[in-house]
DNA sequence: CTGAAAGCGCTTACAG
DNA sequence: CTGAAAGCGCTTACAG
């Protein structure tokens, strides 16, 4: 910032007007692609905005307009899981490329896996976004109803609490996909099938485990081997150890993400247990993590970036005012590799 | 969104000041903390906007006194790599603290490893931000030189460009941290030492493939086995069977990132490689990664939750007008776990 | 298709 | 310490 005082200030729409010689609603109709002016003025003015580098100012139009062209996003959740699960990056990537076409900008509001300060729930409900993409909500989240009441909201993944029934989300029938998960290691052979089971307060941790036990249950197999993890690749070494101590005789394991995965194949080798052939591993997102470790991980795969990009997709509609489906399950399939 | 179009206007200032019997610009100066008001009048005001839950209007204040209450987060890199390093959680968390107890949000602008979009530029230099944070930025981020001269920019790690001589930055003292760590491997008695280095387009891949060679040629050490990564995982292994084929007496290996140590440590397991009985191993960050795998990393510690921090209080002090330190260098320490 | 005018909700000298 | 007034840079009916 060499010069913060010295700058010139940017051109207005006054400006360009007078460079163009005509009013400013015109040039203001051109700035907004409205369809209501001749093509030659429609020359005249752009090339005045061209010559003066005309931006328009985005808080005086969002005064006039009552638009804040701003999106937030918002994750319930402590810094170090958001980032540490290559699920996000996905869902992120998809999210920034949904978005890129439309003149929004995303506002990363980080709300601490409990409840939102204040000042970011002022922010959300003091009309200084649009709308808002939640990412990534527990049960405990109250505060989202509130959300949902005042801007247009689009979940990743289907809400749990009562007051989000008529919310839009995208997200994958996850108690199929589970199910097809373990139906895979059922197939295999595999008579002992634990879980490493997400948190039960998320829709992702109850669906994939209820797949689990489905699954099992219709191939006559017991369901009784289950440890709940956090999503981190920690809880899943963690819930690892605990199932192994429990149950010596265990042959497979679904664990309902990768990177919790990651953590149980680490436990596996450090026990002396080989994979596939001693415990067979089926993960689930086909994140970077299913790939990034010494074993190519077996997993159930479900399309991040695009869930991403549709709720980006979504938000836009409802902005719009046109009316989206409310509801986008998205397909998923099982990716064979190493370790299942 | 059950009732986007029945939602009451919010409150104006106006309002809280008919409410409250005063003027308009009293209202403001409460809003604002000024200290030239009355503690009855003070009283007054701040009732009646409680009364009325009074929010002020974003647009408006930034139309009227030129800020926009907004910071970007500027990222020059592939939203994977951004998401995928625990590193990255450290830092954006540490800013959003130091964020927390300013006005100020954040906008996340990921730009991509080459440059970002017109759409992106327009933004950040369209004065829509009142200052940018830039992480992880390469030597062929030109634009940043722009962005530069037009707001204050905290860089997180020593810019490159010499256009950027005088840039504000949060760092550490990258060579003599990494001689400090190979340090530790020299004094474990080990003689061939390689690095997994970073990218040779990063200062932070460049100075610490330089303090390794400078700690190598004071213990007299041959400093020829090097291979390059790109700070991920899979790069992390790539290079450490590169090394591995090159050098099969390899006994010690220092990697210029966790996240590529835990890469690497994947690839000795792979071999049937003792760690450190066989190699011992150094990383560099202290993140999380640091601690998820199965052996847990001897590395160097930097204080990244720190070093946001910092990054968003400097830049908060510029805002403010103040002339913080131009340069902030953070203490390395040298974390012994099992690796090393 | 184009322009004059009012208005969006604040802040900020300027008086007093 | 307080208020009247101008102004920030747009958009948007309303006329024509």
């Amino acid at each position: 910032m060499s010069n913060l005082q010295t700058r010139r200030p940017a051109p207005t729409l006054e400006e360009v007007a007078a460079e163009a010689g005509v009013s400013r609603s015109t040039v203001s109709r051109v700035v907004n692609g409205s369809s209501q002016v001749s093509p030659e003025v429609l020359a005249t003015v752009g090339a005045a905005i061209e010559k003066l580098n005309y931006i328009p100012n985005r808080a005086a139009r969002s005064l006039a307009n009552r638009q804040t062209m701003a999106i937030a996003l918002v994750v319930p959740e402590e810094t170090t899981r958001f980032f540490g699960d290559p699920y996000f990056a996905a869902i992120v990537h998809g999210i920034t490329m949904g978005l890129e076409p439309s003149d929004y900008v995303l506002n990363l509001q980080l709300a601490g896996a409990t409840s939102p300060s204040p000042k970011t729930m002022r922010y959300l409900l003091g009309g200084n976004v649009d709308g808002a993409l939640v990412v990534s909500h527990h049960s405990g989240d109250h505060f989202l109803s509130s959300l949902d009441e005042t801007i247009p909201v689009v979940f990743g993944g289907r809400p749990l609490r009562h007051a989000e029934q008529n919310s839009y989300y995208v997200d994958v029938d996850n108690a199929a996909a589970a199910a097809k998960g373990v139906d895979h290691l059922v197939a295999l052979g595999r008579k002992r099938i634990a879980t490493i089971a997400g948190p039960a307060d998320m829709p992702a941790g109850i669906d994939r485990t209820e797949g689990w036990r489905r699954s099992l249950q219709n191939a006559g197999l017991p369901a009784d081997l289950i440890s709940y993890g956090d999503f981190s690749m920690v809880s899943g070494a963690r819930s690892m150890r605990e199932l192994l101590d429990r149950a010596p005789d265990l042959d497979a394991v679904f664990v309902a993400s990768d990177l919790m995965a990651t953590g149980a194949v680490s436990v596996l080798r450090e026990r002396g247990l080989s994979i596939p052939g001693n415990i067979a591993v089926m993960g689930f997102d086909d994140s970077p993590a299913a790939i990034g470790g010494d074993i190519q991980l077996t997993t159930v795969h479900q399309p991040s970036i695009e869930m991403g990009r549709r709720m980006a997709e979504t938000l836009l509609a409802l902005l719009r005012g046109e009316t989206p489906e409310r509801i986008c399950i998205m397909e998923t399939r099982i990716v064979q590799r190493e370790s299942a």
